[in-house]
RNA sequence: GGCCCCAUCGUCUAGUCAGGUCCAGGACACCGGGUUUUCAACCCGGCAACACCGGUUCAAAUCCGGUUGGGGCUACCA
């Protein structure tokens, strides 16, 4: 049977690129009727929180990334946090040691650094002097009395180069002269990632290990470390990595650095203010503006929303923020150094399933486009079932906060429904938005109070449509379309030059739902009193 | 610097492993037009690529070598 696993660092949210490697593991698992793992890789003391493992989680959740093994759902291969499995990687460890496979070091990391360095300026890779004769327990007793750190290293096995097999690249080879002995387990005594991960995906039985290509050159090692265990070997596939519009892997730090751009560009900041908004202090504020150094993420968000600065979304739930739906979101990340051989793009979870092949991976880099996404998302939104865009939709709105959470299912969906075509949930909800605001409390834009309402006979218009609408016995949108459209004709205008004044007294903008559905919802009452008000205060 | 990976329209890609059916197909973006009560959506049309050099072959996007370019790793992070 087929068993694959995502392994994710809990560091914070679950990055994009790293729902693309959960995906394809899987998909894989999915599609061969198989298990799928999740296994949480916490062995970094400084940098893991059981937060940010939830977090992650959850975000899995929200993808439709559902794992039979792992934490929360438990299993027969647990714990399923590696901070939780010391013991196993000890007695792995000690019988390396205890084979002479292995061998305690005691090098300062200012050792370390400065042999590097020589190294570099030799033009070769530094390969770790390994010692003549292995250190003993008692020279591990000695190093400890000493405060000299103690971590243990792996001994490469210097024959043989060593081939990888890899499902997308073929074969891949280094030479052996070219491989370090290695760290396992570290001076906190955790070991560290190539150990944990080889350790764990034989006692847990995965059998195929897709992820990204960055580790590739790590592979080598965990192969030498599978012979040296008797371990047996997962099938590799190292897909290729995706790219942001700058070059490099897309990263967390995006997010700082577009706002910091965009403050960098804005003539005057209110330190004080936006420190407030940050909820940072005015010095941590300065240092971001003037040398980059980063807040925490809520900040960074907290002040881009203040600022209006739309920043790249990165981590799952960015796109969860930004009205994206998991559908599109999955769609387009499966599409992402994957194809199903054929013409198909827009595929539902069920069909990516099916097409699923290791064999189709690409192997070249693949830079993200938002673009594609938005169009994806566009075309998820016009397919799902009313029932599940009504769920994502509430989902929305309360984890931005709109006005709109508050609303009954029925209006929802009517809302979803008059803006059919919609390219995100962001896109309703902000069209939505005049609805559920007081009527003295519309923000008029100003080129649209100009080019509509200031500009011809706006306004007389405008205060005809009052006057007919408020006699109107039954308001349906059929009538409000019946009696706009014959005062355009009756006019000789287009019903353009009728239903704009009414666009922008109603919304204050000129981008609104259908504008008969748009009064029909807001009601005639309300619709009549922002008619008022909006004579009164631009002129008449 | 060293090691490793990669290279088709602006972008994601099909085609490459089994060379001819490819003066290279689809999608997104873009441009032009249409529809239209705004935005979006929608419809029609268009632009646009085999990185370069050499070799193998009757024939190369496809095989081989090199060059260039991009990416990754180079941690007691994962």
């Amino acid at each position: 049977m087929v068993v694959t696993r995502f392994a994710p660092s809990p560091t914070g949210y679950l990055h994009i690129g790293g729902a693309r490697t959960a995906l394809f593991n899987w998909l894989l698992a999915r599609k061969t009727g198989g298990k799928f793992l999740l296994r949480i890789e916490d062995t970094d003391q400084k940098r893991n929180t059981p937060a940010a493992a939830r977090q992650v989680m959850e975000d899995l959740r929200w993808l439709g990334i559902e794992w039979d093994e792992g934490p929360e759902v438990g299993g027969p291969n647990g714990p399923y946090f590696q901070s939780q499995r010391k013991d196993l990687y000890d007695k792995y460890i000690k019988q390396l040691i205890d084979e002479n496979k292995a061998y305690y070091c005691f090098d300062a990391p200012e050792e370390l650094q400065q042999m590097r360095e020589k190294a570099q300026a030799e033009k070769r890779n530094l390969i770790y002097p390994r010692p003549e004769e292995f250190p003993d327990e008692g020279d591990v007793k000695k190093a400890r009395a000493q405060g000299r750190p103690v971590t243990v290293r792996f001994a490469m096995p210097a024959e043989a180069d060593i081939v990888v097999n890899d499902v997308v690249r073929g074969e891949v080879k280094f030479a052996a002269s070219e491989i370090s002995d290695f760290i396992i387990q570290k001076s906190d005594g955790f070991p560290t990632y190539h150990f944990a991960c080889v350790v764990d995906d034989e006692l847990m039985g995965v059998t195929h290990v897709i992820r990204g290509q960055e580790h590739l050159m790590n592979t080598p090692n965990h192969q030498a470390l599978q012979d040296a265990l008797g371990f047996r070997r997962p099938i590799y596939a190292h897909m290729s990595v995706t790219v942001s519009e700058s070059g490099g892997k897309l990263s967390k730090r995006e997010r700082p650095k577009a706002l910091h751009k965009a403050i960098k560009e804005m003539p005057d900041i209110d330190i004080a203010k936006l420190a407030g908004i940050a909820k940072i202090s005015d010095n941590e504020l300065k240092h971001f503006i003037n040398r980059g150094v980063s807040p925490p993420m809520a900040a960074i968000d907290a002040m881009a929303e203040y600022l209006g600065v739309h920043l790249p979304e990165i981590n799952v739930v960015d796109f969860f923020k930004s009205g994206y739906l998991p559908e599109a979101v999955v769609n387009f990340l499966a599409l992402l150094g994957w194809n199903p051989g054929d013409e198909r793009e827009i595929m539902q979870l069920d069909e990516l399933i099916s097409a699923f092949d290791l064999g189709r991976l690409t192997k070249a880099n693949s830079l993200f486009d938002r673009q594609k996404l938005i169009a994806f998302n566009t075309e998820h939104i016009r397919m799902v079932s009313d029932d599940k865009l009504l769920a994502h939709f509430k989902d929305y709105l309360k984890a931005v906060g709109s006005a709109a959470a508050g609303a009954d299912d029925a209006l929802l969906a009517r809302l979803i429904q008059i803006n059919a075509g919609a390219r995100t949930l962001a896109d309703i909800e902000k069209k939505s938005r005049f609805i559920f605001i007081d009527n003295d409390e519309i923000q008029y834009d100003e080129k649209a109070v100009k080019k509509v309402l200031l500009k011809h006979d706006g306004l007389t218009i405008l205060r005809l449509v009052g006057e007919r609408l408020a006699k109107l016995d039954e308001i349906t949108p059929a009538t409000i379309e019946e009696l706009l459209r014959g005062m355009a004709e009756e006019r000789q205008v287009g019903l353009g030059k009728v239903a704009q004044p009414l666009r922008v007294a109603i919304c204050g903008t000129t981008i609104s739902p259908p504008i008969f559905d748009s009064v029909d919802i807001l009601g005639i009452k309300d619709t009549l009193r922002r008619i008022e008000n909006a004579l009164k205060k631009f002129g008449i």
